[in-house]
DNA sequence: CGTTCGATGCACT
DNA sequence: GTGCATCGAACGT
């Protein structure tokens, strides 16, 4: 006690070996750490959406295992990266044993460290952009992370790209149905910190 | 405020 | 060839 170690709370693989559901409600109030040669960035995850298994049919293992989502099918605790529309990356937390391919899609975060360089990642041209903003949206906030294809499959629990837990307490969780997808929009499976400005989605009513 | 729509790369059919 | 787990500029009200 005289000398206390600084070293951050990572999050051990055990933590994402449990029901994604679990997991991507926990995962709120936890901080997405990267460290790369430009500076470290980080922000508190605010908003996550589970995908599960090959009979969720938005979930990417939904054909069954393929190249691309092979990470999924692997151990809990794994970056699963990938690319959308031909331009986002958006990065997802793999969850559950391996052979049960789950992940949770993180969504949001609201900056804690780095901020100057997230401004200079999102907006080069100088263009302003708000503190909420800067990380709210699944493709933004890798962005300002500098999160991509690269990131795809390291360990979230050593290395470059972590998910600590800073001790931060949890604030009201709310529950609904996932955002961008066209199939199985019924399963509420997308959950969030009510009230918290840096969710994405339309400017919600708490 | 609101809604529409183009950009852009690649996995999968 | 088709269709995305998106974003933001460009409109309309």
């Amino acid at each position: 006690m005289r000398t206390r170690r600084a070293r951050p709370a990572i999050l051990p693989p055990s933590f994402y070996n449990r029901p994604t559901l679990t997991v991507a409600e926990d995962l709120l109030g936890k901080v997405l750490v990267h460290r790369t040669p430009a500076g470290i960035t980080a922000g508190m995850i605010v908003e996550t959406e589970a995908y599960i298994g090959e009979d969720d049919p938005a979930c990417h293992a939904a054909p069954g295992p393929t190249a691309r989502n092979a990470p999924l099918y692997g151990p809990p605790g794994v970056a699963y990266v990938y690319l959308n529309y031909g331009i986002h990356y958006l990065v997802n937390a793999v969850t559950e044993a391996k052979g049960h391919p789950a992940a949770v899609l993180i969504r949001a975060l609201e900056p804690v460290d780095g901020l100057a360089l997230m401004r200079h990642r999102r907006a080069p041209d100088g263009r302003h952009i708000d503190d909420h903003d800067l990380c709210r949206g699944p493709g933004n906030l890798t962005r300002a992370l500098g999160i991509t294809l690269a990131e795809n499959q390291l360990n979230l629990h050593h290395g470059a790209l972590v998910i600590e837990d800073r001790g931060v307490r949890g604030e009201v969780v709310a529950w609904g149905p996932r955002i961008g997808i066209r199939v199985a929009t019924d399963r509420p499976w997308r959950c969030w910190l009510a009230e918290n400005r840096s969710v994405s989605g339309p400017r919600s009513r708490a």
